[in-house]
DNA sequence: TTGTCGGCCGATCGCCGACAA
DNA sequence: TTGTCGGCGATCGGCCGACAA
């Protein structure tokens, strides 16, 4: 997975410790966010610490095959007794800064109107995000009209036409559009994010919303999932 | 799952032995069939028997809840050394001769056409199916037409509309047709069955054809299913 | 600047009788 | 008797500008 469309995604509430990074495990807080119910038996629950010191060993940026849900596996090692709780490699250098990381790239992301998600298959596109994360659009044509291509986290590829129309003018995504929503069985409060790669490739990627449950209106099947930052 | 629709789609080629009766189990045609494949350690396939008499002792009929193939559950017990090989309980009154068996229900088959699976919605009904299991239609009308009330194997109710028209004159599902095959994921050369339950009431089976494997034409999820009798 | 609405046009769905196998 | 076809009317998807927040 593209770790910076990765990172879009989880939105900047959200940072992942580097490798080599000491931190704290907290098997409370882990057990608690599992999927599946954990129930230590009492015995273990008392002798078990509240928390654990650790170093990163390792970081797998990953994403949910059906939901494009991006999570991250973290492969923790308990300190030794006596060794020092200090980060060490890659993760010492910027000790609380982060300003040797690489260049953030350009994104942008928004919450889906119900007019977004649900009427005649269109998207508006905000200005800001049209104008510095889509290709630039040649504003002499009538009405100006491009493709985007945009690839998703798992490096699949979505065509859609950008046009800058209406009155007044704004920019909007039609055709290409209606399909990307369904089949990502997007729905209005649910966000998308794009992203202007390096060599200027636009990304696209999801954050869904939080809801209540998984309201099964049809007969469809469709994977629930409970998700949250 | 009702017995009756069950025997129906299952067709008339299978037979499926009754509680008490003595049978013989093929561990090598069962490792042949098994969805996954079975692999003996030489060993153990060198002393195992070709075949070994059984009795069954319980019988579970069975539909798929994805695709409403039929299959059953057959519980056998080894018999003891020694033990008369012969059937007891219920099976042993028949002998050969299933006359004593319950009333057979009026069913009807039918091989899904070009027309019925692809084209404009519709399904053409045999005059056959139409006068011996769908309701008695008033013809009086014009054009004779009725709602069709149809169970499947799960018990899920299902609406058609049937109607008498055309030159010359012929049976068709019309309205609620298109969303049962839709629905039921139905191809040219699947098998649909109608059954004429005991009160009257209307069911409705699947047998889907034989496919030289499941060829996921668009990007859409299905589950693929080997089936055979 | 951008969310929502009604209009409108084209594509598709699905019901129909005509025919022929 | 029934499988396939072309016709055609109703519905729906989806692109549009108008307007207002």
């Amino acid at each position: 997975v593209n770790a910076q469309l990765w990172l879009a995604c989880a939105g900047s509430m959200c940072t992942v410790p580097p490798v080599g990074a000491a931190v704290y495990y907290f098997p409370q807080g882990h057990a608690e966010q599992a999927s599946a119910a954990v129930d230590l038996p009492a015995a273990a629950a008392m002798r078990l610490p509240p928390f654990v010191a650790c170093r990163v060993v390792a970081v797998r940026f990953m994403a949910e095959p059906l939901t494009d849900e991006v999570f991250a596996k973290i492969r923790l090692v308990p300190l030794r007794p006596g060794e020092p709780v200090a980060d060490v490699g890659d993760a010492a250098a910027g000790g609380g800064g982060d300003d040797k990381q690489q260049h953030k790239p350009a994104s942008f992301a928004k919450t889906l109107t119900q007019s977004d998600a649900n009427n005649g298959g269109g998207f508006s596109v905000p200005r800001f995000c049209a104008e510095t994360i889509f290709p630039e659009l040649d504003y002499r044509a009538e009405p100006p009209v491009q493709s985007v291509y945009a690839r998703d986290v798992h490096g699949v590829e979505w065509t859609f036409r950008h046009i800058y129309r209406g009155t007044p003018r704004r920019h909007l995504l039609t055709t290409g559009w209606s399909n990307f929503v369904n089949k990502k069985k997007l729905l209005a409060g649910d966000s998308i994010v794009f992203l202007r790669g390096e060599n200027g490739r636009v990304h696209v990627g999801l954050r869904r919303a939080k809801r209540a449950f998984c309201v099964g209106g049809g007969g469809d099947e469709g994977a629930a999932s409970l998700s949250g930052w």
